[in-house]
DNA sequence: TCGGTGAGTAAAGCTTCTTTACTCACATGT
DNA sequence: ACATGTGAGTAAAGAAGCTTTACTCACCGA
């Protein structure tokens, strides 16, 4: 503990979280694509998340993910083409279409749920159950410091 | 504390880090930017962490990102024609050439510490002095289970 | 001297985003 | 009824930043 000859102890704060977020996302990701889904993307996942609950429209999605609405098209579009999202009417009529998402997209949404339940075990092992729960509680406080009481972005660059 | 209808206590860990991160840097960059550093994106901060101290060949630097050999090489042309690194002439010989820092790469280093710290400063605000710390214990744990003894690469882009 | 190896360069291609510019459906006011 | 506005969506071109493929060059060792 405390050793100074640890590089790590000298690391940025900032530097720090994106490793740790860099790794775990890479573990993920590799999770997943070891799951059949290398057609899949961070960014499809943070797409179902967002339309995980009732659905969204492009617009709605593209404000949610930090992106132009084109780009949310573009997305919907990819994974419309492969079945993982349906177009359907939407209540509020206009132009809008509500994007949802299909049984397909459940079951990955599940895989996905599996393989970072795993993930978050594996790092409770390392870290300890409270290390853990300290270390989530601390996230949270800090984006809730940072982003206030809406929901960051969750881009896919940066 | 606790409450359960607050959406960041139901996040994936994965994404609380991602929502962190992502907040993190963007205060780091919109800081930095504001010093006039409009010109530099994350990756050449990066670049200049793994150049700080004695430089390094373009093809070092390179697996120090996680990006190829000529990636690096193009990011060295862009910090060289803008005045932050020089090639010079490398001890080992063969095509080798050390990449550099200039002093104009090393004050842009004093102001982003400056910014980092005073991020970091604001983040203790809210965490208290003992948060900060062990977040940043459990943090650095996080990255030695998940990346050995090797310091992860950053890259720019998921 | 003849490969072999490792660093660097060149050019084209690809992915994924933005920019610019449009279309369309509906609401609102006159 | 009709013009005008607004917000959702689409289309196409462009830009950024990588990778891929394919090379050059300097040195080493058999």
């Amino acid at each position: 503990m405390g050793a100074m000859n640890d590089p790590l102890e000298r690391t940025e704060l900032t530097f720090l979280l994106g490793m740790a977020f860099q790794l775990v996302l890479g573990e993920f990701v590799r999770g997943v694509d070891a799951e059949g889904y290398r057609e899949l993307r961070p960014v499809h996942g943070f797409a179902f998340q967002v339309l995980r609950h009732g659905g969204a429209t492009s617009t709605e999605l593209a404000d949610r993910l930090g992106v132009t609405k084109q780009a949310a098209g573009q997305i919907v579009a990819y994974l419309e083409e492969r079945g993982y999202v349906r177009r359907v009417e939407h209540a509020g009529g206009g132009r809008r279409r509500l994007v949802v998402l299909t049984d397909k997209a459940h079951e990955h949404l599940s895989v996905a749920g599996r393989v970072l339940h795993e993930l978050e075990e594996r790092i409770g092992e390392r870290l300890g159950a409270d290390g853990l729960t300290r270390m989530r509680a601390e996230l949270a406080e800090l984006v809730r410091g940072l982003a206030g009481n809406e929901l960051p972005p969750l881009r896919p660059v940066w």
